[in-house]
DNA sequence: GATGAATGAGGTTTCATTCAT
DNA sequence: TATGAATGAAACCTCATTCAT
């Protein structure tokens, strides 16, 4: 499958895979068929298996990219700051505008997180997720700016609201939605949860 | 659907719902087959059908009975608890218990919220979660002991964080696990944020 | 696949594999589809699979019961006889005589031993007529019967004989063939060769 | 497909077939595909259709040449040897040592035997070999040195022994056989049958 | 109540062949 | 000459559901 394309096998490559981004996306894996696909792009069936090895590859390479898109998004966001809690925040507030801008996306990785099949995939981006996460985490705790407790549970507390808060007021297709705001509201919460 | 049935046929359908809960939970509503359901029981696929008016309508009332049971469960440790913050604390702890308690269920929940077919009961229940939990947080918003954000905004975040937790450290078999202790981090958290 | 079947799906079941036998000789094993077998008998495709596990299943199994038909056939046909020789000549008459009443399986068989997929159960098969066939050999060489040569390759020169005049002479479908006067002069020429 | 082809393109054109006739060999004509014979020699597919017709006229060719190239080994082994049981023995030995050094070819024309496609192909071949070989027979059996039986089944005798002890003995790739043994115990039982 | 049998549309994938470049 | 791309029929197989017994 790591064929040389030319220019137009490179468009074609791409259509395809828009295409099911947006139909796995809708319907999930196991109901979206390869046939809808290629239908919709008007081309032969033989096509989808001239440039994926199979169904499963595609979303497997759908899965990756994204989870690669949103890290580069978020450390470029983070770049060089040197306050561990401002990282923090940083990160969510890339997350979330990366999670409003490739909705799809957010909802493939939701649902890829239920099937067995791609576990290990979302393992992966998981534990790379946890791992950035933590480092800030311990590094505050260190500085007295964090609160002492476990950091992975700390971290993963974290990226549980914000996956929760992007799952729930950005996953709809509502463009006007104030994703700054959704996202300062999680900083808030992340930063003193419910003391007032 | 509504039979009456006698007391070995509650038997017979009671053996169905928990062995297909096994396996959905397991492999997904979609690699999960009536046959492989029946020849797990060892009745035919007839018997499936007296009970069952499908697939579909099997898992929607594993679903919602589930969604019962835990709600059932937080109801009873929270009892009349007159302090909001208190009874946020005991609605988590009574989430993690059960959730360590019904592993499946959880899965098979966290499954349902990626299918469209599911998206309505899934609604509803969430729903309800929220309007419940929601009490808890305006009247604390209200006595000033909690802070005065969206309290539809914090509803989640704190849905999210028990979740994110029970998710990651109560979903594997392992039950040697410090239910209690993972509880009491997802509270600390809950009503400190990272403040120190 | 070792289902308990009822009278009318051991009937199916047998209609299935004489109607795949008819084509996996007239055309061979890859130029007969399932679907072709399914039409001729006016059966959807899943009874195919209800009764074999695969295509491939089936055939192997046509295969090892016509191994078995024949090895059968011969043993009945040598009985006690003593005298080695004679046991050959009935072997040659027997594996003759059954080879034209089961023309179709003959084919098969003759299929079978060229694809690699099949070769194990070919190789299995040619083994046993080879051992029964060598050890009449063996004992015709002790009693000063038969010329003292490599006993495995006048075996095979046996079998090559036989299965070569079978091959050429009782192949095609034409039922008005002396079947008798080709296995005597198979005979005659396995005892005597070109000498006159 | 009657080209004028330059040097190059002669080049090309055998390597393809020799690159087809290593994989008909090794997994017959229906497994082996068009896509991985052109993958192996590293040229695209329009190379194979710009040389070839079809993939059935490629493996027609194929077996026609080896058709060929067998009966001429054997005419020149042959000469103009006066007695014709010699020249039987002759022919033996050389189909013998050429099947020895065209395995692959000898696999293909087995394989062809059973696919209807190539039917009259090798019923042309084998009515040469046969007419070839009865001449021999038939001059003996004038001259008294060979038994008086039906010569078109004494010659498929001789064949059937040559082509069973080829492909029992010769058929896999150790080098280390002893051909020229391999055909004179050929001879012998040709010569002799069982009789000591 | 219960079973084995049957359905058949629909799923993924393959591949000989053709075509535009 | 040569290639990558495209075709699309057809292959094998699955499975929710229904039905006769």
């Amino acid at each position: 499958m790591n064929r040389r394309l030319t220019h137009r096998g490179r468009e074609r490559r791409e259509q395809l895979m828009s295409e099911a981004t947006r139909r796995f996306a809708e319907h999930g894996y196991h109901l979206t068929t390869v046939g809808e696909i290629v239908d919709a792009v008007s081309v032969g069936k033989g096509v989808f298996y001239w440039y994926f090895a199979s169904k499963e590859e595609l979303f497997i390479e759908i899965l990756r990219d994204a989870q690669l898109a949103l890290r580069k998004h978020q450390q470029s966001a983070i770049g060089s700051e040197p306050d561990p809690v401002r990282r923090i925040e940083l990160g969510i507030h890339a997350s979330m505008r990366w999670l409003a801008d490739h909705r799809p996306l957010m909802r493939i990785t939701q649902f890829a997180v239920t099937e067995a099949t791609f576990a290990e995939v979302i393992r992966q981006g998981q534990e790379t997720a946890v791992a950035d996460l933590m480092r800030h985490v311990k590094e505050g705790v260190a500085e007295g700016r964090i609160r002492d407790a476990d950091p992975l549970v700390t971290t993963h507390a974290i990226l549980g609201i914000t996956n929760a808060l992007a799952r729930q007021f950005i996953r709809s297709g509502d463009a006007s939605i104030d994703v700054a705001g959704i996202a300062a509201e999680a900083c808030a919460f992340v930063l003193h949860g419910l003391a007032p």
